[in-house]
DNA sequence: TATGAATGAGAATTCATTCAT
DNA sequence: GATGAATGAATTCTCATTCAT
């Protein structure tokens, strides 16, 4: 039962407060609240909330380009390595929501205050993307694309699908409204990569 | 030119805040300064910032459920319905960035915060989506679908492009790069709308 | 059905709230509502709220003076007086519990923001008594005594007993509490009356 | 010399501006510069004003109703206790007028305001009084009575008394005022001891 | 007289950060 | 490394008062 390490506990929660509530609206004082540990403690271990928060994003982003370059790099087939991109990707979303509510708080400030460390992250797998749509492009298995487009496709579907679980659930109990609460992510990153791959095929 | 009321000038200038900075970055002093208000009066005229924000959104998002209501019911055909259902909310978002930013941002947390005026916008036009997928189901157009997912496609996808135009154009000039800044949003919207409406034809 | 005078709508209301709440505690914006005027409108007939509740004060006490004044000069007898003099202050208190809860503020704050219209009245109240006691001394009935002692003790406990009616009021309701919540200003007026007189009678 | 610590510290400013300018009079500013310290410290140690009004005041009444209880309970005989219990009520409040000040105010306002740990201090003094009444009445040297009318008259004689201190020193220097400027405690509280005593006395 | 709107000067409270131990 | 205490700079909100109509 090796002792988490509090500088571990700081960035976990951290990243959840960070998640919920947005970089302003976390406070420190909750923090420290939230993971036992003495406000002082924060500063001494993450500077200042400007380095935590490069801190968090830092440790989320990075694991999640991490699988989904080695998931396609696995793949030799563009459109193996597509569905796999969207699989992983999706399936690192689902595993870890706090990735979509920080990434879509971040896409909404246009990114102003991304940490660069975290931006790299993200642009890893875009240029993954383009790499696939290319080598799909020049087997003439693929049309021609705009990569940005795919990527927001992939990214603003799976992202709002898994930021908003919590809010589907709260809808009302009305017949309409129970069909709309499908929260599987499986099958959800099997439409949209069905739906992408359809789109994207030559013939 | 009749003079703007107070009471809208603040609600202009507090809904661009809201969408750049959210809710806890916008704050109040600087709302009052940007619009030439006394602070004062921002209380006078909106009770508090809470309900400054149901009103900024109240206003914002009406009119859009209202202009994709109006477009989709003046068609008649499925296809068609869902072309101009996806066009109308891609011009609205274009047109009124605010949108996109402040929407992505209530997905983020979760929609917890989303005040209920606003949120009842956002079930118009999911609803008017289902109702627009069982009708091609019904006419054997459509596959059946979750028009769940397709929401959040036509919404993640739209929003994100938008939302992000900004970060796009400050990525560094290199040919990688500017490749990834169209922003032209009919083109975009067409092919979101292609792309969608490809893989839910039936044959 | 006479009208009633706004001017003299707002002396009402204000005299309530001043009451209940203290200078400080009341809320100019509070009153307007209260009595259903515009705000500006209790600007326009009292000046500013300093005005007003010397006013209200002013209004308040001087009936009660004169009250007394009129009640101890109609009788000869300097026991009568003191009789009347004490029951016809407690009756005004009760019949005005914002009187009571008023001097009480005043009386806090040692008078210091006790508006000098409002003070002479007091003291019309506490000459008369010094004139009663000096009578019954002079003829031999009461003891020498300090008047203002007796003064204290007269407006001290009626002020008290009226005031704290909501308190006790408030109690919970055991058996050992009920016995406390005596409010019969009558009663109690006359047990002050006979313990007042009984220790200051010559033999 | 020991250093006084900052709570209690603060714990003494605000006592005395209650008692001065009352809740709503008093000013958190104003408590920050008198005692020194910064007004963010105020908030980390007594939370809210209203905490901070709790604490005041239970510091303030519990040692009064100590020391009444005390007092009382080291007297057998019932005269004896009630004497001590008025002497020594007395005293304490010409030692502590803030306790006078703060108390009137509270009475005034009903007691709707006072904090529930402050009551209990109060209701400790007025079920010792209630004791000391129903001993003397098994004993048959009391008269039956209503002890919440003593207990007033007690209360009400006292703190008008003290209260009124810096009132009376302000009249204009007249023959006739000065007589009423008998400020001596001890003197007085004899005079309300007697006259109570006097009027419960059963021959 | 009456009123909706406006406002300057506060006033309570918060919050990121630092310091002494 | 850890922690209770302290603090300056905000930040939200209030309130008496005034103004234009």
């Amino acid at each position: 039962m090796a002792k988490i390490k509090t500088s571990q506990k700081i960035l976990d929660c951290a990243t959840s407060l960070f998640a919920s509530y947005g970089y302003d609206g976390t406070i420190m004082d909750d923090l420290a609240e939230q993971c036992g540990v003495n406000k002082a403690s924060i500063y001494y271990h993450h500077k200042d909330k400007a380095t935590l928060y490069e801190n968090a994003l830092t440790a989320l982003f990075t694991p999640i380009a991490d699988a989904v370059t080695e998931a396609v790099e696995s793949e030799r087939d563009p459109v193996k390595k597509l569905e796999v991109h969207i699989k992983t990707f999706a399936k690192a979303n689902a595993d870890n929501p706090n990735f979509s509510a920080i990434l879509m708080r971040e896409m909404a400030s246009g990114g102003a205050n991304m940490p660069a460390r975290a931006r790299e992250q993200m642009q890893r797998i875009l240029f993954l993307l383009n790499k696939t749509l290319e080598l799909g492009a020049a087997q003439k298995v693929f049309k021609s694309s705009d990569p940005l487009i795919i990527h927001f496709m992939i990214i603003g579907t799976v992202n709002l699908f898994v930021a908003s679980i919590p809010l589907r659930n709260s809808l009302p109990e009305t017949d309409r409204c129970n069909q709309l609460k499908n929260s599987d992510i499986e099958s959800a990153s099997d439409q949209i990569s069905k739906t992408i791959i359809a789109s994207l095929l030559l013939n």
